[in-house]
DNA sequence: TTAATGATGGGCT
DNA sequence: GCCCATCATTAAA
């Protein structure tokens, strides 16, 4: 499998969030290789109130701010973690929220951290993505597009019959109206 | 089926 | 003290 190049990050943190749906997130556990295909996401942009990178760079939100294709990972509402890909150039402070996942390969992993529950219920959120394949805030500043790194983007080759699907984006409170939350 | 609510803690004013 | 890019469970309709 081909991994993304940083070439496929040089356009707008919107289109980089319509263009990951259909890629494959491969993460080497310790407890074997895990991977899901991308079929949510949503986008947060500088000067968007609704983003974390908003009112500038902070401890907890620097690594929104490293070069595209940097991971972010966030802890949230005491007991979660949600997980980003950087976008734009460094500094800039936008990325890309991966809100659900279809699974490919490690079913039965993503089954045992999550403990066993209903299938359609696995990764259909982005908390419930970061449980199923065991990512925390360990997993925070890395960089996906290295081919020897544990967590790692790829070409899928999936070609994408069904129409992607646009509404605005979930859980925030700020900037509603921006209709950046994409899935198929 | 949808709607309301408790869990739980870091970060910011 | 309040807010939060959430989830699972319970209650209501």
């Amino acid at each position: 499998m081909k991994i993304l190049n940083s070439e496929f990050f040089n356009k707008s943190t919107i289109d980089i969030a319509r263009e990951l749906l259909g890629k494959y997130i491969v993460f080497n556990s310790l407890n074997g290789e895990i991977i899901g295909e991308i079929i949510e996401t949503e986008a947060y942009l500088k000067d968007d109130p609704a983003s974390h990178s908003y009112l500038g760079k902070t401890k907890r939100n620097s690594a929104m701010f490293e070069k595209a294709g940097t991971s972010y990972v966030y802890f949230t509402y005491g007991m979660y973690y949600c997980f980003n890909i950087v976008t734009n150039v460094l500094g800039v402070g936008e990325a890309v929220l991966i809100r659900a996942i279809k699974p490919v390969s490690g079913i039965e992993i993503m089954k045992k951290n999550r403990g066993f529950i209903d299938e359609k219920k696995l990764v259909n959120g982005p908390a419930k993505f970061t449980m199923a394949f065991g990512l925390d805030k360990g997993h925070n500043g890395l960089n996906l597009l290295n081919p020897l790194g544990k967590l790692r983007l790829v070409e899928s080759g999936i070609k994408l019959k069904r129409e992607i699907k646009t509404s605005e984006r979930i859980g925030i409170s700020k900037g509603k109206e921006k209709m950046w939350r994409f899935w198929i």
